[in-house]
DNA sequence: TTGCCTTGATAACTCAAAGACATTAAATTC
DNA sequence: GAATTTAATGTCTTTGAGTTATCAAGGCAA
């Protein structure tokens, strides 16, 4: 049995003034309970702590030891109160942030810069992950954040769209949608798209747009990673989809390379941040979230030209439980 | 205003268990008693520290440090308890002892060795000090400890009377009184005996001796301590009263100096050991006060044999409430 | 000494809050 | 979709911390 921190608080009251009466005034409480405490504690503890002398109470050996440590206790207490108050409002720490593949290494980099910028008390640890472990991770606590893109299973999360990143299609320039001009989603219908390999999302995103064009992609050979996606383009295996976003890194001039950008209904994807609807720093992680939308729309700009229309983002919807906007 | 160590305990145990019903479990409380103290930790620190999710309950940052902090804190309560009942059987630490100057030369040396035997964890500390300080001390706890001679103001002191220890007339050879012969009491009255200055209470003491026998003695010079109060009867000044256990220190062969023991009722004082009555250390007093009395009656039987009978020391009364001695 | 005043202990009573039990709501699992 | 698990909620009980009133003992002043 342990010692309320009350008895503690008057242990060392009377340690201090070296009365009851002075003591109990000190704890604002009545003398008799202020005595009763003490008697009741020195109980528990088996010791006698204080001698009853006049015209001062004198702390006996034992009690000696016992306030120095009870003074420590509540020193602690005061420090734990403290600190709770103070980390209550705080933007600092660090922040697990999982990204899926085909978003991380186009725009984070820089994001994180800005973000270092606006937070310096917050460290980012990045992890890489397909959605469904990222999703995983994220329900159990493995990770604070989530920048991922719809559709996911949104159970249980909250969230933030930020905005909506248009396909292009990549196909060598001797491929039959190689030319230079804007081309319609009806155009792949039967194309042979170059998929990511089954995890991704990417993957799943794009077999969506050749199914709303009416048919589903011959599927053949799948890539690792965007970047051995676009080499196997490169290397006339046939045209894919990617990401405006990954535009700039992925694409260098003299590729034997075309990307067309769609015209009419432009085929794209949502990117949103999620976290748990349970979480404690949902108005923390809407900061961030607007940073991040932000900081894509500013990329748009610096997007290169494509041939057709540029590839507008378009800023969707504001923050929400991610569950309310499911079908 | 602080949380209670109970909370604290039931927040470390569902951060333990991560789950409530668990936790509840391991407090030998119900789930809703444990759920509501949480509650109202978390409203009382401002701070939510656990994410309730299924399956388990998740610790917040926040919550992580307050977690931290709380096991620091129990630990430090449950070794409080520990060092309390370890400290109530345990006889150690540091004693304050006081000492009258006409005791502390003769015997303590020899005591405190012995001491140092029977109980290796304690260590005294010895102060000289006049009756009347020693008691002010002792009754204001700057002292725990007093070896002093009856009588003395005992009002709220417990004790322990030791011996009773003979007085012996020491004169100079050319003295009337200096035959070898047995004394009686009587045959001082009128003799102006030498004394201590004012604030012994061998003084005292040996005042009554002669006021017993029927005649104040006439007071002429006082001797700052027994060594010089020796050196002036060794001049001839006088003859004095000399507590018996101080035979051994203050008396060699040839000083030209008679010591002679009482007959009939022997003069002599009371020797005490006395704590404050409140004291919480009544038992290992006494023990130590057994101890203090088997030394003297020892250090008896190493008196050198003086002229007449040999000064017998009594022993007196068992411990007791000192006060309840008085008349 | 006597009486006054302070101080700690004791007793009877009050009230707040901690806990138990029953129930609900939500989420997971089969 | 039913069953099960788990945390929240509501009601009632009980513990215990606190209050006021009173007592006993010690110190102080007259």
């Amino acid at each position: 049995m342990l010692p309320t921190l009350r008895q503690l608080e008057y242990i060392v009251a009377v340690a201090d003034t070296g009365q009851f009466v002075e003591a109990a005034r000190h704890c604002n409480v009545s003398q008799p309970a202020l005595s009763k405490q003490i008697r009741e504690v020195e109980e528990l503890l088996g010791v006698t702590l204080f001698e009853r002398t006049r015209p001062r109470v004198l702390v006996t050996r034992a009690g000696e030891e016992i306030v120095r440590r009870a003074r420590r206790i509540l020193l602690e207490a005061r420090e734990l109160v403290e600190v709770a108050s103070a980390s209550g409002q705080e933007r600092r720490g660090t922040l697990r942030l999982g990204v899926i593949p085909t978003i991380a290494p186009y725009g984070l980099p820089g994001l994180l810069a800005k973000l270092r910028g606006l937070l310096p008390e917050v460290s980012f640890a990045i992890q890489e992950l397909q959605t469904e472990v990222l999703l995983d991770q994220l329900k159990s606590g493995g990770v604070d954040l989530a920048l991922l893109a719809h559709p996911f299973a949104a159970h249980g999360l909250s969230g933030f769209d930020l905005v909506v990143e248009p396909f292009v299609l990549i196909a060598p320039l001797d491929h039959p949608l190689g030319t230079c001009a804007p081309v319609h989603p009806n155009d792949i219908v039967g194309a042979s798209l170059l998929l990511m390999e089954d995890g991704h999302c990417l993957r799943d995103q794009a077999i969506e747009v050749c199914a709303d064009a009416g048919a589903p992609p011959a599927t053949s050979i799948a890539a690792v990673s965007v970047s051995t996606l676009v080499r196997m383009v490169e290397s006339g295996l046939g045209p894919t989809l990617l990401p405006a976003s990954a535009l700039a890194t992925e694409l260098r001039a003299g590729q034997g390379l075309v990307a067309r950008s769609f015209e009419g209904e432009q085929p794209g994807r949502t990117l949103t941040l999620q976290w748990r609807a349970t979480s404690a720093y949902a108005p923390w992680f809407t900061e961030i979230g607007e940073v991040l939308r932000a900081h894509y729309l500013e990329l748009n700009a610096a997007l290169p030209v494509v041939a057709g229309p540029k590839p507008l983002m378009r800023r969707v919807g504001q923050a929400h439980r991610a569950g309310d906007m499911m079908p």
